[in-house]
DNA sequence: AGCTTGTCCTGACTGC
DNA sequence: TGCAGTCAGGACAAGC
């Protein structure tokens, strides 16, 4: 770790742990460490996961904000241009106490993610169903691309505020197989992301809604109309989003 | 209490 | 060509 760099300070308190158990909540990585601590990574927008392993990264780059050694004695960089990621420690067991996780909604792929329960955080709220996506409350993982590829699927206007069930339900299916599409493709790269090995992922070209402004919508041709929604960039058809 | 707006951060892009 | 200004957004803080 960097000592100058405040942002990251906390990953301090992971050095020297190993990792027993990894898994991942969300837009989370969650470790436990064999020193009574959980380390708790979330990449942000521009962060990625490196290895330094036989396609030429080394690790000398600016933006590496921490090193992970693996057991085979092979690193693992944590790249962070925008420093928007961030590094957690807390007691063994505690990670589920942090705010944000404690409030997490359902994983969107598994059997806690049911149509009943979304339907319900839907109407439990006025807020735009585009920004409530991205709060992460009613279901985990969505972000922005995610949202607006999932709305444009369900047919439903991002400032929509009231979601009846048939809508919900098709909301519910939609963020499903926009996820499960995206995963096969090893996930949308749109300027930044890398996986370990260097590789973009292939999802970029599928996208119909995000980053798709002026362009013709492959439902009905009409103009896919980009503005802002809860402060952030959005791109929908305004003629068969309703 | 619930919703909305502002902030962080830095490279890429736009326009003069 | 150079440079200022704007944009991108995940999560959280602050404000209404």
């Amino acid at each position: 770790m960097d000592p100058a760099m405040p942002r990251y300070d906390r990953a301090r308190d992971a050095e020297g742990g190993r990792v027993d158990d990894l898994r991942r909540r969300g837009k989370y990585l969650i470790a436990d460490l064999d020193t009574d601590r959980d380390l708790i990574l979330h990449l942000g927008m521009t962060g990625i996961l490196r290895w330094r392993g036989e396609d030429g990264w080394d690790g000398s780059d600016p933006y590496v904000r921490a090193t992970i050694e693996l057991d085979d004695g092979s690193m693992l960089d944590f790249r962070d241009v925008r420093r928007f990621g961030t590094f957690v420690v807390t007691p063994a067991g505690e990670h589920e106490r942090l705010p944000t996780l404690a409030a997490l909604g359902p994983e969107p792929l598994s059997g806690a993610f049911t149509r009943e329960g979304f339907h319900r955080a839907l109407s439990s709220t006025r807020q735009q169903v585009k920004p409530f996506l991205l709060s992460q409350r009613p279901v985990a993982g969505v972000g922005n691309i995610y949202a607006d590829e999932a709305l444009w699927r369900a047919r439903i206007r991002p400032t929509a505020r009231r979601i009846g069930r048939e809508r919900s339900d098709r909301l519910w299916h939609a963020i499903r197989t926009v996820l499960a599409e995206s995963i096969e493709r090893e996930g949308t790269t749109f300027r930044d992301y890398q996986m370990v090995n260097g590789e973009s992922g292939r999802n970029a070209d599928f996208l119909v809604a995000y980053g798709q402004g002026g362009r013709p919508c492959p439902r009905c041709g009409e103009p896919m109309r980009k503005g802002v929604v809860g402060g952030r960039g959005t791109t929908w058809c305004a003629r068969c989003q309703r």
